[in-house]
DNA sequence: AATTAAAGATTACAGCTGTAGTCAAATAAT
DNA sequence: ATTATTTGACTACAGCTGTAATCTTTAATT
């Protein structure tokens, strides 16, 4: 699995917001939340082709980047070894975390009930 | 929060099976899964009290290593950090996402139906 | 008492990370 | 055409990480 560091997630998040996308049209997306620098984005920009999580093709002098794996692919990798460093591969012990300390609101709760109720219909 | 790395937290895990415990008692325990050096496993026991996460009692010249952190404490806020990085604070995408992915096992649907459970039960 | 062994302290070192600055080439502006 | 600007490439640098090796002190052995 490719490894990204926060920073670079951060900045590809920006990516699949809506791609191919350019440089400057990476940073615009990130001024609002980042008080991260140009330079400091490009570079992570740069670091997200090297690790191969980024591919380009050049628009004249611009380069319109597109993300090479998908988000849900990447979360999903993500979580599982999320899942397994900290609880052993078990997700329900996470949840239950969640539970007791009062971080699940009624919707959470319905939410769940539905991954659970499509779960089951999946299962015939 | 106090912020560990990967190799940091394992040995962190090795404390919390019983603890105070001392060096060796770690390196014994760890022994099984990890390949790793006894240096190795001394460095991260020094970087884990210097981060604050563990402290130690002396014991002749031993050292006796007690967590300064509870797991389900320090798992919480590992978790809650995740599920806000990568799904917006949203715990449902994530197991939404293992779901899709042929992840959750009967057992893991019946342990999450017991959270969601003794939720509601707590509500009243 | 002298020697050896073991524990922790200190040092090492390359690769990753956050956070840019500088440089060279291409383009836009005058 | 010349100059200024913008883009991406390359360079920088300290702190974190993985992975130990060496040094110092203290305890165990002979």
């Amino acid at each position: 699995m490719i490894e990204l560091s926060k920073a670079e997630f951060e900045v590809l998040d920006a990516v699949w917001l809506d791609y191919p996308a350019t440089a400057s049209q990476v940073i615009e997306r990130l001024s609002d939340d980042k008080e991260w620098h140009e330079k400091t984005i490009k570079t992570l920009l740069s670091r997200l082709v090297k690790k191969g999580a980024l591919s380009f093709e050049k628009q004249g002098r611009l380069y319109n980047y597109t993300p090479c794996i998908a988000r849900e692919e990447y979360t999903l990798k993500e979580s599982q070894s999320f899942v397994e460093r900290f609880f052993n591969g078990r997700i329900a012990p996470l949840v239950s975390g969640f539970a007791k300390s009062e971080q699940l609101s009624q919707n959470d709760i319905d939410e769940l009930k539905k991954v659970i109720n499509d779960w089951e219909k999946q299962q015939k």
